[in-house]
DNA sequence: CGGCTGATGATCT
DNA sequence: GATCATCAGCCGG
């Protein structure tokens, strides 16, 4: 595989509509846990664009967990405005800015009160893609949203969605797999100098989709 | 393909 | 004033 544009097809529409929205009970008290679960599922976003409700989907292929006592993780320093949103119930939406231009989304994990989030760092897009391309400025597919600046702007999202619970109706919500998913790698997370050692970014092996150095997606890191 | 760097602003010290 | 859970663009091999 070079960088010849890869063999990769979106299921069609009607494999899509078959999305069904997670409920709560669904996503495992523990964000490792959910991390890998994760891996494979749908982040379903929903819209109006002038007066027509359109749909743009993607398939999670890459996450990192950011755990209770995390020095690395933005919950570390106990609630604050920012960080709220991590000490939700899990399946709730973190959005944060991040490098003055680029928003992230995480899922925030554990129970109540408890600090801990899953960062979605890469899907693969299946639905509105040519949304994406228009709101990305390419049509280069595995660009689209390779990395979380690229997952958020490819979902079009922002701080609106600070807060919101993925596992209800709405703007933004996260769905069953539209197809099954291949074995789970596991590496150190990437931009962080905090806590650098513990794996805890976990991805989808073989997927053009995810992110970071080639490297730290290769078989080796397969367990 | 890999490595480097400027852009750009909220948050916290 | 430093520190970012980053990206696009440019440069060299």
């Amino acid at each position: 595989m070079s960088s010849q544009s890869p063999i990769v097809a979106a299921p069609p529409e009607h494999v899509v509509r078959r999305i069904r929205r997670l409920r709560r009970g669904e996503l495992p008290c523990d964000a490792v846990e959910l991390a890998r679960y994760l891996i494979g599922k749908s982040v379903v976003r929903e819209f109006t664009l002038g007066s027509a409700a359109r749909r743009i989907a993607g398939r999670v292929v890459e996450t990192e967990a950011y755990i209770p006592g995390d020095a690395a993780a933005h919950a570390f320093i106990g609630p604050t405005p920012r960080n709220r949103s991590l000490f939700l119930e899990r399946g709730h939406a973190y959005v944060y800015f991040c490098y003055g231009m680029h928003y992230m989304l995480n899922v925030s994990a554990e129970s109540v009160g408890i600090g801990a989030g899953v960062l979605i760092r890469a899907i693969e897009p299946i639905e509105g893609i040519d949304l994406i391309e228009r709101r990305r400025g390419t049509k280069r597919l595995l660009d689209l949203a390779r990395g979380p600046g690229r997952v958020a702007e490819a979902l079009r999202i922002g701080p609106r969605l600070d807060g919101i619970d993925l596992c209800a109706p709405g703007p933004l919500w996260l769905g069953t797999s539209v197809r099954g998913s291949d074995a789970i790698g596991t590496s150190v997370r990437i931009g962080i100098t905090k806590e650098a050692h513990r794996l805890l970014r976990f991805y989808e092996r073989g997927s053009p989709f995810v992110s970071g150095p080639k490297g730290l997606s290769r078989e080796k890191n397969f367990l």
